[in-house]
RNA sequence: GGGCCGGUAGCUCAGUUGGUUAGAGCACACCCUUGAUAAGGGUGGGGUCGAAAGUUCGAGUCUUUCUCGGCCCA
């Protein structure tokens, strides 16, 4: 018997999947259909879910945390988009901002080209056309992963009128009074010469000179105390010439001791705290000493010290303080205070009436406020200061320490705090914080913990510093009074300027005329332009003003926040304080965070780990469908793990998918009808196919139910199950001897065909916003006239009546009663008395409940083998047994069964 | 250093309010098949639930401490 009289499958899907090869060409195809454009038409009208892009800095290759971000946010467009919404993705970039400053900066330095001497615009041009460079190739590097969006109609943060909307963004904070002109030491870097953004501060290990150094008491209310000298410590000496108060504990004890030692202290006396007492002994190396007393924190109260160096022109009166930022941590217990260098001395100043002055100016050196000192850069000035206070008889000890430090994460240059003005918006002086916190509690939250995290952040943070001392950015568009210093605050006036920079852009502001930008109001001679620029987290906080609401496409506030878990400070964070400060809500309805992409260890990628896999490494090696299922079958809320194992686990499932829609096609011969499942008259099928569409009902309702709460691994593992364990080990398996054997007019068959077009339908949907271009290549395939796309299907609707309970029930009995025989012919098989399951003929016997149920139905189908014999056992314990056979007989060459006697079908070769 | 989150089979994940011998898929091993064939089917092994202590009749689940990792902050 040839094999031309059975049907086996044919299709022109290959096994292979080829997807790197393969995957391109689908982007072109898109890119040829305009598949952005016709989704935004044909679903124009329908309800919107936007999400809004945020956007990545237009700076480097994509690494794996940028693929993860884009493919979620695909992941979670198409699935909207095929669930009947209209769900515009635009994306945009962030660009500008000082890695892209420093790296043209380091053009510049390698062409031994100064930047001072360049012109402004000049500079910023250079920088707008590293963004722009970059922006192209991201844009390329996300298309390949399969991320459908407006790439043609993106946005940009440094577009004229993205640039004119932040300048009209401010004015509003400017207007409201809740933009302040401050003066506060902030993170400096005296290598960019520019204050520092939290997130542009690293921390890392830095060796400090330590000193331990003595103030002598000048007065005090309590008398035992004089005549004595307070020690602290610190491991920054050269703040040591802006020091004007120290901090003391009032909760701590502490404790006068008299040095004995042959030392330039030999006979004086100093105050420490008691429980650093012994520390301070070892590292001072103080022998012999005695005690002299001991007191409590609260009597250093009105306590007057001189300034160790007061001898040499640093004669100023040095009160201490009571703060309960003093610990017994380490030092002394004794903190000196230098209000223009740390955020605590600064705010006890302020509070004792102490006025930071500028002591050190952008490059780091030593101001005329500071005497001696004048033009030294404060870190060569450690050594002097040490020197100093030696020749005074005022340093106990030196040393070294090395311990975390902040830098800058570009120069990696050691930062220090430095009172600077700054442009800063209130958290209180407008409610925003009240405002913030309460629209946190109106946002939706994925994964939940999510909220927590962002609430306790805007609960804690300090007002927004929104200034920076450097040029690519939008200029902070106000002007001061040269008479008064006071700020110049009139709408007409930044709407103006607005105006201007959406036509002109805002590199204007750097050139020559000033009066332009004030009108005719007000005269240029009078008024003073600011040169700060206002932060990038301003920037990319104020797009929901320049994209949501500007666009017709998208709506504000956006449907959704999609970012890596850091932007809860980042971002989501500057988004939300943005908004609530000028509209009072968030610009967001909900916020999806997610892990971040870590090893196959649970360790952060990094060079010198050597750990890194690169997107395209994967692209090349694997394909994007791969790094797709990578994403849906990862629990977001955590960090991802990645490496080449578990890649490889992915492509193996891929591979099972694969060849499930194989089957599915090959049965059909590539031939799709599209059914409608309304129709089908479901009473009228096999009960094995009602049990699938059953299946398919069930399966329908967790995607659901999975898609609306964002549990992509849960429903990308429903589907994998299904193709694993519902299709190919049971069902496939089952009706693969009608598919191939019976003649295609046969009931049986067709019934069976129609269940495969509605699988291949349903599977081809729910899969599109994982797999995208492995569906659309089946898409293609099906329907090789048409100028579709599987994205522009919707998914599928499936009628109440195909969900039957009943029938869930029974055959999940018949299911255990077709593992029992499995396991029984797997003992024969042991025995090598038989091999296929068509060499067995079962018995099974079975309680009443199994047998009342199971007679009705023939198991020789069920289980795959020649022969089947139910029966009912009353007298066993067991619900289920089962015996098996070899079969006897002749083997038909078309149905391959064993039997005496001639099958039912009519070209069965086998005699009667 | 501080805050938050997390650690369940080799991998990706389930494990309801504490309640029988801790589950699934994949991977692995062995067997079968050669009419889904660089496929398919069957059977099976594999976990002191990061560690320790505690609460309890009973802990993967609650408490504490430790440890490892991640993010954020200093």
């Amino acid at each position: 018997m040839s094999k031309e009289h059975i049907n086996l499958p044919k299709t022109a899907f290959s096994m292979k999947a080829n997807l790197p090869t393969k995957e391109p060409s689908l982007v072109d195809y898109w890119d040829k259909i305009n598949l952005y454009k016709k989704l935004r038409e044909e679903n124009k009208g329908n309800k919107k879910f936007v999400l809004h892009d945020g956007p990545p800095y237009a700076n480097g290759n994509i690494h794996m945390g940028t693929a993860l971000n884009k493919i979620l946010k695909d992941i979670v467009t198409k699935f909207h988009q095929m669930n009947g919404e209209d769900s515009a993705y635009v994306p945009g970039w962030d660009c500008h901002g000082l890695p892209i400053e420093w790296k043209i900066e380091e053009q510049y330095k390698k062409n031994k080209k100064n930047k001072n001497e360049v012109p402004v615009n000049e500079f910023r041009k250079e920088c707008r056309e590293f963004a722009t460079k970059w922006i192209e190739v991201h844009k390329k590097q996300f298309k390949r992963l399969g991320v459908i969006g407006d790439w043609e109609n993106y946005y940009s943060t440094m577009t004229f009128d993205a640039e004119a909307q932040i300048v009209r963004e401010l004015g509003k904070f400017l207007k409201e009074g809740s933009l302040y002109r401050g003066y506060k030491p902030v993170l400096w870097s005296t290598v960019e010469k520019t204050a520092l953004a939290d997130a542009e501060v690293e921390y890392k290990d830095h060796k400090s000179d330590t000193i331990y150094a003595a103030f002598s008491i000048k007065k005090s209310k309590n008398e035992k105390l004089l005549n004595s000298e307070v020690i602290i410590w610190t491991t920054t000496p050269w703040t040591i010439p802006a020091n004007r108060a120290l901090a003391y504990n009032e909760n701590l004890k502490y404790v006068i001791i008299k040095i004995e030692d042959q030392t330039d202290f030999k006979d004086k006396k100093i105050i420490v705290a008691e429980d650093l007492l012994k520390p301070l002994l070892e590292d001072c190396n103080i022998k012999k000493f005695s005690k002299v007393l001991t007191f409590s924190g609260k009597d250093f109260k009105g306590t007057i010290c001189s300034h160790p160096l007061s001898k040499i022109g640093f004669d100023y009166d040095i009160p201490m303080l009571d703060a309960n930022f003093v610990t017994i941590e380490q030092g002394s217990g004794i903190v000196h205070c230098a209000p223009s260098h740390g955020p605590d001395d600064f705010n006890l100043c302020l509070k004792n009436n102490i006025k930071a002055e500028e002591t050190v100016d952008d490059d780091g050196k030593y101001t005329k406020h500071v005497p001696m000192f004048e033009g030294i850069h404060i870190f060569k000035a450690n050594k002097m200061v040490i020197e100093k206070l030696k020749e005074q008889n005022k340093l106990l000890s030196n040393g070294e320490l090395i311990h975390s430090y902040p830098h800058s994460w570009r120069s990696k240059a050691p930062l220090v705090h430095r009172a600077t003005p700054q442009w800063f918006i209130s958290m209180e002086s407008h409610s925003l914080r009240k405002k913030a916190l309460k629209a946190i509690d109106d946002t939706n939250f994925y994964p939940n913990k999510g909220k927590e995290r962002l609430r306790s952040m805007i609960e804690l943070r300090p007002d927004w510093c929104v200034s920076r001392q450097r040029v690519w950015g939008v200029p902070i568009p106000v002007f001061l009074s040269k008479k008064t210093n006071e700020v110049l605050i009139d709408d007409e006036v930044t709407n103006n300027i607005a105006n201007i920079f959406e036509k002109e852009g805002a590199d204007c502001w750097f050139e020559g005329d000033t009066q332009k930008f004030l009108g005719k109001k007000y005269k240029s001679e009078d008024y003073k332009k600011m040169t700060d620029i206002v932060e990038v987290w301003f920037d990319s906080g104020s797009t929901h003003a320049y994209v949501l609401e500007k666009r017709k496409d998208l709506k504000w506030p956006a449907s959704m926040y999609l970012e890596g878990s850091d932007q809860h400070r980042g971002w989501f964070h500057s988004s939300l304080l943005e908004s609530c400060g000028t509209r009072g809500k968030a610009p967001f309805e909900s916020i999806l965070s997610h892990g971040f992409v870590v090893d196959g260890k649970g360790l952060k990628m990094s060079k010198s780990t050597g750990n890194v896999i690169s997107p395209d490494d994967i692209l090349k090696k694997y394909g994007a469908d791969i790094l797709r299922i990578w994403v849906s079958s990862s629990d977001y809320a955590e960090d991802l793990r990645i490496d080449y194992s578990i890649l490889e686990q992915h492509a193996e499932a891929y591979r099972k998918i694969r060849n499930t829609f194989r089957y599915l096609m090959g049965n059909l011969n590539d031939k799709f009808s599209e059914i409608d499942f309304k129709n089908v008259d479901i009473a009228k099928l096999p009960e094995l196919e009602q049990y699938m569409l059953h299946k398919v009902s069930a399966l329908n309702n967790k995607f659901q139910k999975n898609f609306k709460s964002y549990n992509f691994h849960t429903l990308y593992k429903e589907l994998l199950i299904f193709c694993t364990v519902d299709l190919s080990s049971f069902y496939f398996d089952i009706r693969k001897d009608s598919l191939y054997c019976d003649s295609k007019e046969t009931k049986k068959r067709k019934d069976c065909i129609i269940v495969l077009n509605i699988i291949l339908d349903c599977l081809l949907k729910w899969f599109a916003p994982i797999l995208s271009f492995t569906t659309e290549e089946i898409f293609k395939l099906l329907n090789e006239n048409q100028v579709s796309s599987i994205h522009l299907k919707k998914f599928p609707k499936i009628p109440n009546n195909w969900n039957n309970e009943i029938i869930e029930k029974n055959w999940d009995k018949l299911i255990k009663i077709r593992n029992a025989v499995n396991a029984s012919i797997e003992t024969k098989r042991a025995e090598k008395l038989i091999g296929s399951s068509l060499e067995a003929v079962i018995k099974v016997k079975l309680d009443n409940d199994y047998y009342n149920l199971a007679n009705k139905y023939d198991f020789s189908e069920i289980c795959i083998t020649s022969g089947a014999n139910i029966l009912l056992d009353k007298t066993s314990k067991e619900e289920i047994s089962v015996e098996t056979f070899k079969a006897e007989g002749e083997k038909c060459n078309v149905c391959w069964k064993i039997r005496k006697d001639k099958c039912e079908r009519q070209r069965c070769p086998l005699k009667k």
